[in-house]
DNA sequence: TTTTTAATTTATACTTAGTCTAAAACTAGT
DNA sequence: ACTAGTTTTAGACTAAGTATAAATTAAAAA
């Protein structure tokens, strides 16, 4: 595992994602950078939060909408989202083992990685 | 629940999901209608995958690549894609309710659908 | 059967998210 | 300071999908 070169840029959009409870898409990031007065070319962006990505300091998460969104909690976890609002919320339940073990048995498959989106209504959306 | 209109154009797009067992993208749809000898406006693709969607008729699949899969099986089941070579094979296994309910109990929400992405290596790109 | 109305398709322009490229600007190591 | 390697920048480009307005087809009414 090489030595992770955290430039200006690279920190100052690490630092957003921290910051950030809402799981930010990248254009979310654009538009933060520029309310902290910096402006980072477009293709900045999109290198750096793939360099900071495969660095494992964020994790990129596609939830079937047409931009990612970005998450600082490397912990494994899911997400939920309201199909009202868009609103994205963390799932802790871990995933039970033997259900993956079953689905490597049955498909031949080494398992990687699951990226679960659960659909649904919150809590807020459901009480008008 | 109204009456599903099958044009000929959602007909033939129907078809085209129904033979296929690769959970084809709207491109290629549109490559296997050529190769029918039908050639339909973009748009009405589109179109027709959304109204065969909404109807029931097919699952849109968005597997986190950068377009969406259609699939005929409409059952309740999961997808798992192969990193190496793409393929995507189903999943019936079914997801433990256990594990649901603690879910919508742990974030409040009323759980509508899960799209589930296993990411791994299939069989035959593990053995080279 | 003609007329009117509604739904669908078509062609094309447009949008959004993201990649690619080549030049300029940093950063390290000597 | 000099060179090599890495990053950033600006801007062109791509892929997937949406929007729109006109033309076509289908359905309903008269």
């Amino acid at each position: 595992m090489n030595k992770i070169n955290l430039t200006t840029q690279r920190k100052a959009i690490f630092e957003i994602i921290q910051e950030a409870h809402d799981h930010p898409t990248a254009g979310d990031v654009i538009e933060r950078l520029r309310l902290k007065g910096k402006q980072y070319a477009y293709g900045t962006v999109y290198n750096s939060l793939r360099y900071l990505t495969d660095s494992g300091l964020i994790r990129e998460l596609k939830l079937g909408e047409t931009a990612s969104r970005y998450d600082a909690r490397t912990e494994d976890h899911q997400h939920i989202v309201c199909t009202q609002c868009g609103r994205v919320d963390e799932v802790m339940a871990e995933l039970p083992s033997d259900w993956l073990n079953q689905i490597a048995q049955d498909t031949g498959y080494t398992v990687h990685e699951t990226q679960i989106v659960i659909e649904g209504v919150c809590k807020s959306c459901a009480t008008p």
